[in-house]
DNA sequence: ATCTCCTATTATATTTTTATAATTATAATT
DNA sequence: AATTATAATTATAAAAATATAATAGGAGAT
């Protein structure tokens, strides 16, 4: 693990092989795909380890917009897209959809390199982040968690949901919502395996386990009151 | 409070202009300042109230980069920059000392909507979106209703209830219709079921209770009066 | 050996129903 | 037109039924 990883999706080899190279010896690792439907695969299968899609607008079977959607509706990984050209209508029909930034072909390796790292920075993937919620303190790279400076042992799922709830705070989550993000996969069945998490880690936090409220109906809320 | 407020920084008046005006009509606030040393007078006494920065590189007295650089020593407001072309060495120099952004001259103003939309959105500045219906503040993210300025705790059904009636305002809803959308299904019977609930939202509306008037016969309005 | 998930049980909150009171509409009568 | 009686509809409160979540214990997976 460490570094960043990015995922490129260009249906020319010689394009994925340029920027591969390029990424590469800038210590990013790099995954590829050479279509739409190859990308959203490797996606589902990497997802909690890919920090940044490079999509290329036109390809074959699915195109870059539709790919861009897809992964839209479940993930907010920031995605560039390649472009041809600047066409204006595309820009802004991207931006809608999320996209973050653009680069238009022919760019330079180094602009490239410096986008994404820019990208990576302004979203806070690159450096350890120690994340700070009422006194609960989430250090993203160590994956530790401390309660009023005090280390806390928590297993993987645990953590991976406290972390999940505290980056959405103040939002109300519903158990779907936090199944397909903390667990991925859809929710069969009628078990109470959050519920099970969410106690576990409620009484872990102890006092400040209040923080995590239920909302009856729906799912769970970080809130700090 | 409300609407996003942008500093447009630039030398020429035509310019500052165009951006200006046409931000405006996307319901942003403008401040304006015609050179660097402008820029940071206005930026020291606002910069509570803006969001984002268009700062021109090329300006007499003192220059974007300049600007950019005093600016990023005590904050991390988003910054565009506004170039005649865009120059690989000076866009690398820029993200490293924290640009979030480039657009060059000459730049369609939608462009430039878009991209300043999409910054503040990824920099979390859009707030999340309150709905207000006379003192009753929906955050439809939390799931949490406000009666002036106090939480009031609703129910699941009571929560959508209102929700479904407030977002109609002024439209008298038939009971069947709440029923169809509150509740995913037909109406059989005759119980008094949606009555309950406006009983009990009425009553933690408080004096507000009264903005659920009973179109007799049809079912419920939402009115502010 | 711990972690994860599932099951069963208990506890709690919400929703619906029911019964009765209050209000409003309607029509007949003055 | 105003009054009255009757019918229809809605408000209300409390009880009953239902739905949902907390918890604990344990089996299987890693």
């Amino acid at each position: 693990m460490g570094n960043k990883c990015v995922l490129v999706v260009d249906d020319e080899q010689r394009m994925r092989k340029l920027v591969k190279d390029f990424l590469q010896t800038n210590d990013f690792e790099v995954l590829e795909a050479e279509d739409g439907e190859k990308a959203l695969e490797i996606f589902e299968k990497e997802k909690n380890k890919i920090n940044i899609i490079l999509l290329d607008v036109m390809m074959p079977k699915l195109d870059g917009w539709s790919v861009l959607r897809q992964i839209r509706q479940e993930s907010k990984v920031p995605i560039i897209m390649l472009t041809a050209r600047g066409e204006e209508q595309d820009e802004l029909f991207g931006f809608e959809l999320g996209v973050d930034e653009y680069i238009s072909k022919p760019f330079s390796p180094k602009i490239l390199v410096a986008r994404v790292e820019a990208i990576l920075k302004r979203t806070g993937q690159d450096e350890k982040q120690i994340l700070e919620y009422g006194g609960i303190e989430i250090d993203t790279e160590g994956r530790t968690v401390k309660v009023d400076g005090k280390l806390i042992e928590l297993s993987l799922r645990e953590y991976e949901l406290l972390t999940f709830l505290a980056e959405n705070k103040n939002i109300a989550l519903s158990r779907d919502k936090i199944l397909n993000n903390v667990w991925n996969y859809d929710y069969y069945g009628d078990s109470r395996t959050i519920d099970s998490h969410v106690k576990k880690i409620r009484h872990k936090l102890g006092k400040k386990g209040k923080y995590i409220q239920t909302i009856r109906g729906i799912g769970y809320k970080f809130e700090i009151k």
